[in-house]
DNA sequence: CCTAATTAGTTTCAAATGAAACTATTAAAA
DNA sequence: TTTTAATAGTTTCATTTGAAACTAATTAGG
């Protein structure tokens, strides 16, 4: 007798990965609705305008792994609550340069500390050395997958 | 002067867990698409009546990390497509009992070495020492997650 | 019993999503 | 130049999603 192969979801990486991702992104959303009325892409936003202003849609795209489309309807969401600025660029003016304003730069102050404490307490279960595994593992593995994307090398 | 603390969001564990999730898922998902027409719930639910059948929509559920909305609209798509076969519980009539049909164990058959084949893509990047790690990492941090999701811990 | 509360699963409705079409502007080719 | 093509960003439209409401069946309480 011959028996199919099977395959035990809970040991599958991908849904591990994806459970653990959903489970985190979740807690985070949630967290951050209450707080601070933001979206998890508005906060991605926030994020890379607080290092690196001012910047256009397309390199904000580019920072926060998320289309256009995404970042063009969270940056009216960000307009609307007035926490960032935008102009035109006067060399392209296709392009829109965008920046936090100064109501967003207080939000961002605000909200730095509490993400950063939010990964610490996710990362508490791990050690220093673990901590350094899980970075160097998921660099790893996001390459890999940036290459599964790309050519579908299965095929 | 102070400078206001920044995060840089390319470091940043729960938004590199959503990057590389949304990778993987993503090839996965045109894959599954392409070879057997087949969603990503759809083939969750596959999966695991592969391995567990008959099972409950709320048993499948609980197994797959899908709620009961997301089960049953997938369960009506394999339904359509023939894959499974539904019969109500005698003993508990609003009860629901799934199993895979004839011609979803041929797909199932079909299915679970390419599944196996991408994760081993994936994994071909890491060492037998490294996969352990990850397994072991994959599971405190989400265990770790899930006190996050049920608690709030930093309120 | 018989009513109230609970549970299993589905449907509805409003919001989020993304592909494709679109507008405006700039760059390249003829 | 003046078409033509390419790029930046927005909008449209059809699909996906999930919370809440709903139906049907079972269990618990009075």
């Amino acid at each position: 007798m011959t028996t199919s192969p099977t395959l035990a979801l809970e040991n599958f990486v991908p849904y591990r990965l994806s459970v653990l991702s959903n489970t985190v992104s979740g807690a985070i959303a949630r967290s951050y609705a209450d707080r601070f009325g933001l979206t998890i892409p508005e906060w991605r936003i926030m994020a890379v305008l607080g290092r690196f202003a001012p910047l256009t849609a397309s390199e904000v795209s580019a920072r926060t792994a998320m289309d256009k489309v995404r970042v063009s309807r969270a940056v009216a969401g960000l307009l609307k609550s007035g926490r960032i600025e935008r102009t035109t660029d006067s060399k392209d003016r296709r392009r829109v340069r965008l920046r936090l304003s100064p109501a967003g730069r207080r939000v961002y102050r605000e909200i730095v500390p509490f993400a950063l404490s939010v990964e610490d307490w996710l990362l508490a279960a791990l050690t220093v050395a673990e901590r350094r595994q899980l970075a160097d593992l998921l660099g790893k593995l996001q390459t890999r997958a940036a290459d599964l994307w790309a050519a579908d090398p299965l095929s």
